[in-house]
DNA sequence: TTCTCGAATGAAAGCGCTAACATCAAGAGT
DNA sequence: ACTCTTGATGTTAGCGCTTTCATTCGAGAA
């Protein structure tokens, strides 16, 4: 059984209101006090029970960070970030994801009925977006939402700014050549990060006077095999001078580097392929993939730096963050030389 | 501000027991009562303080996790399993990971001075494994120790059995051939995981009556670069039939493929290559990897759910669990069609 | 001397909950 | 008619802390 503030009182032979003085506000107790109670606090091995503190203070240092699903890089990357800067910041982590099958509302109750948390950073797939603000909203505690934006609750929000990221590809593809043709292998057409990717693509396109053929306009999942399907089945049509594939993620253009190489077409002299994400991946496809650098880890430490800030002070008005995805050339688009 | 069970009992007119029983412990209230009591909690959006709750329980329904880094598919895959896990288990997952820099102390020092946690699940590195055992001990909580054994706490244990799945791997290489040479390249020397595959590549080698030379083993820190760079200045020494290298890791292991190919030497046909652990890296490599699947995910789950285990009954006496490693044959070993 | 002020400390009121114990009415057993 | 159960509910004592307010005491001011 640990001991309590009580019984440091009595054996430092000072009032409990003292004990907690030193742990909290040590300037107001006499010096000579201080080194008394610490050394029995040191001694009895005391530490201040958590739940009669947050009871008191309705603070636990605890934020929580919910993401859709815990497989990948990218997640990976996001706790990453979290995790230092709550650390930074003086809380703790808590984590949570989607099972397959949750809906919004068992998602949320996994988190606790009881309300432990400080505050809520939230990263909701498409799917499961609609709906959730009220019920976040019942948190009644700050709310940051990562990539994405929720109706019903205010909250603070981090963003990549995907759109300008994509673009710099694209321009990048586009640069010294006039007849370029790029070919848009996206994730799932729901998705709202393929969408922003083929949004840009479109823009680019256009703003440059290029045609757009909706040939040219593929939806997969996301996966590698996907990818190195499609790429088998395709490349005939794809290969050729100045073609380029922009993939939505690295993996699949990691499939497609393998399909193309796999039916003897090399890249980038035959195609070029480009990837987004600059995940592991990126770095392990030949040749080396060029990608757009999406910081990750920055977004989830931009989201609990927000979060804590806003537990600071909660009445400043909602702030969004966009942070900005950065163009990684390499050898995949063949354009490495003129870049460095 | 949220209500408080008082609210809730005076408008439904009963007493705040009645409600806390409602709660807690539906059956011991009347039907009807029930049913206007829940009404109420609803129209209140009441939800009970967990601070309140957790000094009388003494449970906060949150377990820690606590990893040595949080880069890599690795550790990605052990919170995902806990995760899961934690979840199916009523609770509430609290990760956190040590900084570069982090000493025992400060680690567990930002774990909360405060103890929250109803039991917390360790994995540590080697540096930090010594001395930590009995910080540990003053938090007073269930402990689990993922891949290690730490002295001066009592704690339940759950370890992967990669002595036997490395053996696995190796009897395979020998398998139907006299004359195979094994090359062993591992993380660092210092790495108890290094170490137990390198064990296991010395028993099943002396087992079957192979020499063993110290000029086949190296040492590295488990990367696809130095793994590459290696293989690049001895490609020439390891090339050969029935010539194979064990790699520590599948990074190292797509390393030194990689580097096998820049030189011209082709795997598996001039120089068989293995890795471990089972990583996506594995399946991009070319050819596919033969490896040990390490089943992390499991093992993440098993920490949490020993975890559980033990905070529901705290007098069981401790126990270890050993997962098993698993071999898995695939295109890089040269053997893939005798095993289908 | 008397008053005031400030520094150091103590006493005690909760924070919102659970659980042990007390109460009470209604039917059962004798 | 009486005790004894039994089911439903109320009363209340904490759990271990923070914080407000009160107290004490000595120094300096009037």
């Amino acid at each position: 059984m640990p001991s309590s503030i009580e019984e440091v009182a009595k054996r430092a032979n000072v009032s409990i209101s003292t004990v907690s003085r030193v742990i909290n506000r040590r300037e107001l107790v006499n010096e000579e006090t201080c080194k008394r109670v610490e050394a029995v606090i040191r001694e009895l091995r005391y530490r201040p029970n958590a739940f009669a503190r947050g009871l008191m203070l309705r603070k636990s240092g605890i934020v929580g960070l919910v993401l859709p699903d815990l497989h990948g890089e990218f997640y990976s990357e996001v706790i990453r970030g979290a995790n230092l800067q709550a650390r930074e910041m003086g809380h703790n982590l808590l984590l949570s994801s989607a099972l397959p099958g949750d809906d919004a509302h068992s998602w949320l109750a996994a988190l606790g009925q009881h309300a432990l948390l400080d505050g809520l950073a939230v990263m909701v797939s498409d799917t499961m977006a609609r709906g959730i603000g009220p019920a976040l909203a019942e948190l009644q505690i700050p709310i940051v939402v990562l990539d994405g934006e929720i109706g019903g609750v205010e909250h603070d929000t981090v963003v990549i700014d995907q759109r300008q990221g994509a673009q710099a590809m694209m321009e990048h593809l586009l640069e010294d050549c006039h007849d370029t043709r790029v070919i848009f292998v996206g994730g799932l057409e729901t998705n709202i990060d393929t969408q922003a990717r083929y949004q840009a693509y479109c823009d680019t396109l256009r703003k440059a006077k290029r045609s757009l053929s909706a040939d040219d306009v593929y939806y997969l999942d996301y996966t590698y095999e996907s990818a190195y399907r499609l790429a088998v089945n395709k490349i005939n049509q794809w290969a050729g001078p100045n073609h380029c594939v922009f993939a939505a993620n690295d993996e699949m253009a990691a499939g497609i580097i393998a399909g193309a190489i796999a039916k003897g077409v090399s890249v980038p002299q035959d195609l070029a392929v480009v990837g987004f994400d600059d995940t592991r991946v990126a770095q392990l496809t030949k040749p080396l993939l060029t990608t757009v650098r999406v910081p990750m880890s920055s977004m989830g430490a931009t989201a609990v730096e927000l979060l804590c800030r806003r537990i600071a002070e909660p009445e400043r008005s909602p702030s969004t963050v966009s942070l900005p995805a950065e163009l990684v050339v390499r050898d995949s688009c063949g354009h490495a030389r003129q870049e460095k």
